[in-house]
DNA sequence: ATAGTTCAGCACCGATCGGTACTGAAGGTG
DNA sequence: CACCTTCAGTACCGATCGGTGCTGAACTAT
């Protein structure tokens, strides 16, 4: 690795992909999927329509790679949490993750991964069911990261992993909605501090 | 009142508004507002465009009206859940009626007020307004009884009532998200008495 | 220089979007 | 009965949807 790559053959193109695929992401969060047109998405990205398609496939892709993009950005917090050395810290640190995210000042409110298609027509199904199974991931790491807690004594025995991350992700899913409704920072902030005073739930 | 109502003049409509009415509830429910085209909500309300709009106006009114019959119906938990006696009962009606709305047989799972619109382009934002202001209503509705509760001697009189609706709330809307991910009821119930178990978060 | 390859812009595609004018049928009232 | 109002179906509206063929420009490799 580390070899010096050759310059592709042929003209090069004349914008900043990471940069456009930034900006799809910002319209995807703010607007949703279907809320999203083409129109709308190559205009914040700065390019044509044909580029958009030579660049990134179609508008389908286009999406999975900003959510690609939204899990390595806005939602790194996850990875972050999962890695703290402690369930609690764990739970804290993935909700008051939740509320930054959702509550960043200059992007969109929300969440991506829950207002980017939680219903749709049938032309947004499958980007739906997408976000969906994206979702379950990030409860299955919880859950898992709970089990070894369990097993490292961090959690009591009879602390239930699967109740535990299922009640955080709903906590986390929650709060991306109230942001969205424009609820505040700082009340979601106590809100999610509230919902883990009784940790882990006895 | 109670006057026997005189015939209008004219031809009578010939399917009925209440029907129709709720089938395009489903429809909005099932698709979000965005996402359900004229097409699919005439298609499944068995009449066409024109009588349609002859009797609920237009797209946005039709979900207005769809919302309001979705607060009747299947949110209809919420009112009788706020006028249980204690503010226990009412947080664990309010969210037991949550968990059963949005995994009702025979419905799309999911809360329509949640996913009805909450991220929209230009055509959905005075809808996705209109939802978010109904939700915060049933928060405010939570809020004043909490307060009541605690007038009352029936909440401690350092429990915060604005917390408590805040939090309670925000739990109901990550079930609705849960359930639109597939989450079964059983799952969910156990996250809504979990939620619970540290009543009034002290 | 020439060949080979890729890019980007324009124009355009059929389909669908929400919404409406027009017309004839269907019912009421007198 | 005649008259009047309303309904419902067809056909259509301009706009927009996601997506593409074509062409000339731009760049690398030879």
């Amino acid at each position: 690795m580390d070899v010096a790559r050759r310059s592709p053959i042929g003209r090069p193109r004349g914008f900043d992909a990471d940069e456009a695929l930034g900006r799809a992401m910002v319209v995807f969060w703010r607007q949703g999927y279907e809320g999203a047109s083409l129109a709308d998405l190559t205009s914040a990205m700065g390019i044509t329509k044909t580029s958009m398609y030579a660049a990134f496939g179609n508008k389908e892709e286009l999406f999975r790679k900003a959510l690609a993009r939204y899990a390595d950005g806005p939602a790194a917090y996850v990875a972050k949490a999962i890695a703290l050395p402690t369930a609690l810290e764990v739970a804290t640190a993935f909700l008051d993750g939740s509320v930054c995210a959702s509550t960043q000042p200059g992007f969109p409110i929300g969440c991506l991964g829950v207002q980017g298609a939680l219903a749709a027509g049938e032309n947004g199904l499958a980007i739906r069911d997408t976000l969906a199974v994206w979702r379950d991931e990030g409860r299955t790491h919880l859950h898992d990261r709970f089990r070894q807690a369990v097993d490292d004594g961090d959690l009591p025995p009879d602390a239930d992993p699967d109740l535990l991350a299922r009640y955080v992700m709903t906590v986390a899913n929650g709060i991306a909605v109230q942001a969205a409704g424009g609820s505040s920072r700082d009340d979601l902030q106590r809100v999610a501090a509230a919902s883990l005073r009784n940790w882990p739930l006895t």
